[in-house]
DNA sequence: CTATATTAGTAACACGCGTTAGTAACCCGG
DNA sequence: CCGGGTTACTAACGCGTGTTACTAATATAG
């Protein structure tokens, strides 16, 4: 049914010259002598007959199989409100593309399960991992390092050897809620974006009492909600807050997904943002600028992550050390209308 | 630095058998007697040596990459507000791995250069390919076409011999429209979801026009707009819409993206929705419902297409022919509070 | 003119697996 | 005791490429 495929042979034999040379001359090999006559023969040879290069044969031989594991380990209602990976997809496929190689993309819910891209790794089925949201007790990655494989986090894992990358949470978390302390905020609230078992959460949550601490404001606990990354827990997070008496004149939500459903619960009580409650989130969302008030931010950027991840992915497979282990990218405060900001000008 | 490979040779040692039994035990090869002593003890050596099989030398010997290849042909502003991508590659990732395979993603931006993606059917570095988003001269489609390359279309390709899945875009629309005849509009504006070059767009035009014509409501050709995927489009769009005189009391956004510009607009102008103007939209994205107000439209079942997409590929790559060549899933009508409907219950 | 170095290319092995054809060992009826 | 059939395995080839070690031809030095 399907034609014969055409090997190195056939090109070989079409520019009569020996399979040897058709390699020699395809893969530019450096340092190999070969008149730029039969260089030509070759090239023209394979361009007539439309040769491609069997992948799963060029891997075996050379044990590199070009592809690149993309790794998310993240629960389903995390990876529902992922608004980031659309573009992280698009930079790294990009990206990968231009180095020759392919993306592998895969999800993983489940930790207790990690064997499924520790399977990638041995049987060589990608040549390095980026790994996004790693947790602790993942034997997977225990694995991955024990085993040296390239592999580089996006995000947190303190105490692991793996290369890293990741925002500065802490410092960004603190300029926000500076931000609102500038503005005469004393009684400011905080909805985590996560559960505090995730390092970015803490780090926000950290950042958010240092910023108190620094202006010497009172640091109210009870003014402490947990998000858990979807819109929902926002609505009832800020419902709860709202019971407080007095409720805080403003809030610090460590995500803006989570703030979507903040925002809906502050329209539920019949408040104005910002005039009864201020509002600033954190990853600046593409639809953030969208909501009603646009809502203030803290920039995540999440496409230098992902293009410096694999820029440092691709220097571990070459062998390069790369100069730093722990990559901290810098964060922007976006200041729209959420914040109040606007009205004081 | 690294220790030496284990292979099913090794396994094949250790076990006392030869590699073909090997081989033959692992994988399952159906027709062969195996005594069930040497079969556990083959079974037991894989084990304790922690074997992987190499998917290089697999792929080569068996002429199966076991990588499904998902492309995504979108323009970059396209993709940057796919806001159901994340749904289709979470179920997709699951459904293939759960077949003993993989996921290859890539996103090509730029139809003229379709070689991107032939090269991964030529190369065998996949089984059979998902294609999302096909348009009419790309080159690279034809290509699979006469190399009857497994393929399925995600999205509409009028006349090509491909296996396709997609929703039925002209009843979902005439449904929306009808629904927004029902409450008394007869001044019903539409704001495509991108050029009328994509299908889809001109599909739900159609139905946007024979609802209108069912109820004999006359067709004003001024109250049509060109939305082009983003927010932005929907914003400037919709401040022309309202520029007619008299505008119109409803408008049809097809596509759930877009609406979220248009509603930007409408509040700039100081309007209500959906009392000056009602408004339904087109996807059901994960957001919608968090939109103030919360959004009426119509449910795109994405993960159902992609499902089925990825079974009728399998079925493609089994060599057993799917029962049929187009498929078409139904949508359903969200009815929140945009469209007004609640006000009259 | 001979010895040696350089040039331009090739033969042959290795990569690790799937698979076909074949072979001992054993069973069983006559 | 013998021949045909079954059972339980194995030897050997092929998949298509990268790469090392080698060689014949040519250039260069003394």
């Amino acid at each position: 049914m399907s034609l014969k495929r055409i090997t190195s042979k056939d090109v070989a034999l079409h520019a009569g010259v020996s399979r040897t040379t058709v390699s020699l001359v395809l893969n530019n090999v450096s340092g190999v002598q070969i008149t730029s006559k039969t260089r030509r023969r070759v090239l023209q040879a394979a361009e007539e007959l439309g040769y491609v290069p069997e992948a799963a044969a060029r891997a075996l031989a050379s044990r590199r199989s070009n592809i690149i594991g993309l790794i998310l380990t993240r629960s389903p209602h995390h990876i529902a409100s992922d608004a980031f990976l659309t573009q992280i997809l698009d930079v790294l496929t990009n990206k990968v593309r231009q180095n020759g190689m392919r993306l592998l993309l895969d999800i993983v819910e489940d930790i207790k399960h990690p064997e499924t891209y520790i399977e990638l790794a041995r049987a060589r089925r990608i040549d390095g991992i980026i790994l996004s949201g790693p947790t602790f007790n993942d034997r997977g990655l225990q694995a991955l390092e024990e085993e040296r494989f390239p592999t580089v986090l996006m995000g947190e894992l303190p105490g692991s050897t793996f290369y890293s990358i990741d925002i500065d949470n802490f410092n960004a978390a603190k300029l926000a809620v500076e931000h609102l302390i500038n503005f005469g905020h004393s009684r400011i609230g905080i909805i985590t974006n996560a559960p505090l078992a995730f390092t970015a959460a803490t780090d926000r949550l950290r950042g958010y009492r240092h910023a108190l601490e620094l202006a010497g404001l009172t640091f109210y606990p009870n003014l402490i909600r947990y998000g858990d990354f979807a819109p929902e827990s926002g609505y009832q997070q800020m419902e709860s807050l709202l019971e407080e008496k007095p409720p805080p004149s403003a809030v610090f939500v460590a995500s803006d997904v989570v703030a979507i459903g903040a925002m809906g619960a502050i329209r539920g009580r019949g408040l104005e943002i910002p005039e009864d409650i201020a509002l600033i989130g954190f990853d600046d969302i593409p639809f953030a600028q969208y909501l009603d008030p646009p809502l203030s931010t803290v920039n995540l950027p999440a496409i230098d992550l992902a293009c410096q991840a694999l820029e440092i992915l691709f220097q571990l497979i070459a062998h390069k050390p790369p100069k730093s282990k722990h990559v901290r990218l810098d964060t922007q405060l976006v200041i729209r209308h959420s914040c109040g900001a606007h009205m004081r000008a």
